[in-house]
DNA sequence: AAATCGGGGAT
DNA sequence: ATCCCAGATTT
């Protein structure tokens, strides 16, 4: 099949947009973070958390944390075992610690103020392709283009005719990305480029979403290549690693020890850890402890001394 | 390109 | 039970 760029007709294109952006403007959710006084710092907040992790369980913590620490300078002044705590049940406290760090950097590089520029924000520890394009866009206005799992699975269904987006982001798919995006020529150009990342991100989470699209409520429906194809099923995808008896499991159960009590004697650690049921079934064998503690010290998120585990 | 890294809501 | 989620980083 010709590449899906060959076929973009334009006056296809600003219909796709026109309508996108209407049904955005009726239909956007009212999050925290969209709040207009939210500050520059607290988009970038929210983006770290909302990386793999639902708006639903984000809504409470970002808040709380903004009230905690509102700006870069006071989480630079944290302590990071704070940081951990305060990250509770988010997942992948690693993200916790790196935005940590660039708080640091932050208030040492760049005089407190987080940058706009997304190849400086790329610099940052735990700020992506995605996430700087995003902080660029929804919090200082540059029309970067924006690819998510949801923008991703938009375009592929409506422009491709494929029902999921490839495993990992193609160059193709950049380019279909900016070739969408609206014309930045004019200073209303450039607000409906800002918005139409936004907006395809929505509809991406609220309708045109992974598992049971509903179609029947989509403003593209009668513009998108995949329905006209009769939605064909995507192709399977690979199976994600189990989580029962995952190295992740134990880990995490670990974590919630040490944010719960701070510290663990590791000759008590396997009782303890077993104890809070956070492992179901699952008895690790020695092997898997010993790599999950040394996987946790060697990312920063603990540390081994005297046989003692802590939060740094 | 593939593996690793949490945790829970949705189906 | 399995899928999926406003990804980033390392191998």
């Amino acid at each position: 099949m010709s590449s899906p760029l060959a076929e973009l007709d334009d006056a296809h294109v600003q219909q796709v947009r026109t309508r996108i952006l209407d049904w955005y403007a009726a239909n956007a959710r009212k999050l925290p973070w969209r709040e207009p006084e939210t500050t520059a710092w607290g988009v970038l907040v929210s983006e770290v958390m909302l990386q793999q992790t639902q708006v639903a369980r984000v809504w409470e913590p970002w808040l709380a944390w903004m009230q905690r620490w509102p700006g870069p300078a006071d989480l630079a002044a944290a302590e990071a075992a704070d940081v951990l705590i305060m990250w509770g049940r988010l997942g992948y406290p690693r993200r916790a610690l790196r935005l940590h760090e660039t708080a640091k950097a932050v208030v040492e590089k760049h005089d407190g103020q987080l940058p706009a520029d997304p190849e400086l924000l790329l610099q940052l520890p735990g700020i992506g392709e995605y996430t700087a394009a995003a902080v660029s866009s929804f919090a200082f206005g540059i029309p970067e283009v924006v690819i998510d799992t949801n923008v991703r699975r938009v375009h592929a269904r409506i422009f491709t005719g494929v029902g999921a987006a490839a495993p990992s982001l193609t160059a193709a798919e950049r380019q279909l990305a900016r070739k969408l995006m609206p014309d930045t020529s004019t200073e209303q150009g450039v607000a409906d480029a800002n918005t139409w990342n936004v907006a395809t991100m929505e509809l991406g989470a609220l309708i045109c979403t992974a598992r049971a699209p509903k179609c029947e409520e989509c403003p593209v429906l009668a513009q998108c290549a995949w329905v006209a194809a009769g939605k064909p099923e995507p192709d399977v995808v690979a199976k994600t690693q189990s989580w029962n008896g995952s190295d992740r499991q134990v880990r995490g159960a670990i974590m919630g020890v040490l944010r719960a009590q701070g510290t663990v004697d590791v000759g008590r650690l396997r009782t303890t850890v077993e104890a809070t049921g956070r492992l179901g079934r699952h008895i690790p064998e020695s092997a898997q402890w010993d790599r999950a503690v040394t996987g946790l010290v060697d990312d920063g998120l603990a540390v081994l001394s005297e046989d003692v585990l802590t939060l740094p």
